[in-house]
DNA sequence: GCATGCACGCAAAACGATGTGGAAACGGAT
DNA sequence: ATCCGTTTCCACATCGTTTTGCGTGCATGC
């Protein structure tokens, strides 16, 4: 008794030969339905699993993708990990969720995932430095980005319609008479932070209003950050009517510290989030938001990687997909001021 | 130009052999200084990274640890997977964080876990199939369990003391003058719910209280499920005066469903829940619970891990670790009915 | 000057799969 | 019976590492 494993043993035990027992898993050749069946048969009785790591090693690949985000416990992102394993779990692929920490923590964690040789990686990052970038490109895995161009040749990219989404907010701030907007953007100067600061800034444009030009500080996509948010707008001037945050925790954040300063939301100044995550509803008062479809963005982008993976061409030509939002209006925007012209 | 890759590579140009650069890698055997400087180079020239399918496929070992939870969308899993991060991430370990999408969905997911050979599986499942446990146990896979004792031999588990959590929670509505109380649980009769009724029923019976028996429906650990555990509750009788919720979420559901009935918290009603989310603080009223660290569950679990992964023994006995737990009163349950004797 | 011991490197054998080129077996047609 | 085309299976090379067991060359002790 030799002794054997993997799937010489299973060889064995069905009396045929090893690359039979490949066929027999992959499909690649036809067999015979007699061999096919004494060969699964021994496959049950051996309990036998294909070793991961030597399967990897011949066919370079390993049936799995990594999504890496900036902050797991920002409730945003399981809702984009869960769109995700809708896709890829029936396709065969195992999705890992690899929390960066922070959006500074992504270099770390990087070489972490390219070492692993994912098949493809979707990356939620904002401020990618050129260096990854660089890493990324060249180690030739699959790349998807969720929120915004990640800057790869020949990745593509699925997206939300800030623009769209805050353009509507910003009529709504309007027709219920705000016009000294603050702005809470997430990490420096981040483009999602801009571009939902430029849909804002449209809808002023558009009808025409003046629009006390909106003080913008940027700090980051937390709690703590709407409070530091807080902070250093009123340190600039302290009558603002309206404060516009680039997502939802930012929001809450900013409700606690304004609060804090005994200000009335929305009657003294009205607040306002992104994302739409479930403690949007549940804040007191509820607060007005985008609803950021992040489910669908992670099925979108699931959809995009197993495309390339398949197709497995640069052929094809890089794909931007949008997705619409919905002005989610609640208590925090709403009560006041319908006067002044 | 034979054009090898890999290992070979950088040893050709070092001019080295594939042995020694492995070795300069690994550090398991000692290499001169001038050696490794000019490994070293050659890795760095060639931007070159180890294949770990062929690296697993000697080492039997793959560096990278799975956390398997049921719900990744419940925000107390994001913070365990931070804390095991904490730990793993220093000791070279990557965490791949695994979504079950439901209890139910633990099985399908297995399967892929176990293909993947991670070193180390950390579980946070309740309802375990016999069949999943056995396939777990001679999977040979080291499995860390959390929240509760996964009956396989040999894996360490840390939970949190929710019995005492739960006494205190007991307490405290006692001294609120509460009595009649209903329960409502996660997935069927599942352990940690049972464990939490169980120390409200013993801080009853040590205060000596005639205590109106209390009813439990077990739903999910959702807002839905904290829904339909209210309609369940409701439909046997309708004088409650707290209902104590198996976790935050399922409170959340019950307060909404509580308030559509028309009852207002916590003067007609208390309500309770358990882990303390950040959305606990944030609901109106904002809610009573019980503490449950999640981040140092994570942390602890990781450390288990490691130590198995570390002393390759199964030497040591099982470990089981219990962490405290902290009662956080807040208004759902406070203000009413001091009287009562 | 000769055995002895160290410090370094190397060659070669795994590890467990995949996949290609052929060989054997089998029919059907001639 | 011979030939040819299929079908079905196998041997073997290969993927990129890790890991032993051995050579070297050099200083050391006598």
């Amino acid at each position: 008794m030799t002794q054997k494993s993997g799937i010489a043993a299973v060889a064995e035990t069905a009396g045929v030969s090893v690359s039979t027992v490949s066929q027999v898993l992959s499909g690649n050749r036809p067999v015979s339905d007699a061999t096919r069946a004494r060969v699964n048969a021994a496959i049950a009785e051996l309990g036998y699993t294909p070793h991961p790591g030597a399967r990897s090693l011949r066919s370079r690949r390993t049936e799995s993708i990594a999504l890496l985000v900036p902050d797991i416990t920002n409730p945003f992102y399981p809702l984009v990990a869960v769109g995700m394993q809708d896709v890829l779990l029936p396709a065969g692929y195992l999705l890992s969720i690899l929390d960066a920490g922070s959006q500074s923590g992504t270099g770390r964690l990087l070489g972490h995932v390219l070492e692993r040789r994912f098949d493809g990686i979707a990356l939620h990052i904002d401020g990618l430095s050129d260096a990854d970038r660089a890493r990324l490109a060249d180690s030739g895995t699959r790349v998807v980005a969720l929120g915004r161009d990640i800057g790869i040749e020949g990745s593509d990219y699925v997206e939300s319609d800030d623009a769209g989404g805050f353009a509507k907010l910003g009529e709504h701030l309007l027709a219920t008479g705000r016009r000294r907007i603050g702005f809470i953007g997430g990490e420096a100067e981040s483009d999602p932070s801009r571009l939902r600061l430029g849909g804002l800034r449209q809808a002023f444009a558009a009808a025409g209003t003046e629009f006390a030009d909106a003080a913008t500080v940027f700090t980051s996509f937390t709690r703590d950050g709407g409070r530091d948010g807080v902070e250093a707008l009123y340190a600039r001037r302290d009558d603002w009517d309206a404060i516009v945050c680039a997502n939802d925790l930012i929001a809450i954040g900013a409700m606690d510290e304004l609060r804090r300063r005994g200000l009335s939301i929305p009657d003294d100044v009205a607040v306002s989030g992104y994302d739409d995550i479930d403690a949007a509803a549940l804040v007191h008062p509820s607060l007005t938001t985008v609803e950021n479809p992040a489910r669908e963005i992670g099925r979108t982008a699931a959809r995009l990687l197993l495309t390339r993976l398949a197709g497995d061409g640069d052929d094809a030509p890089t794909q931007h997909i949008t997705l619409s939002t919905r002005l989610v209006v609640r208590d925090s925007t709403t009560s006041p001021i319908p006067q002044e012209r």
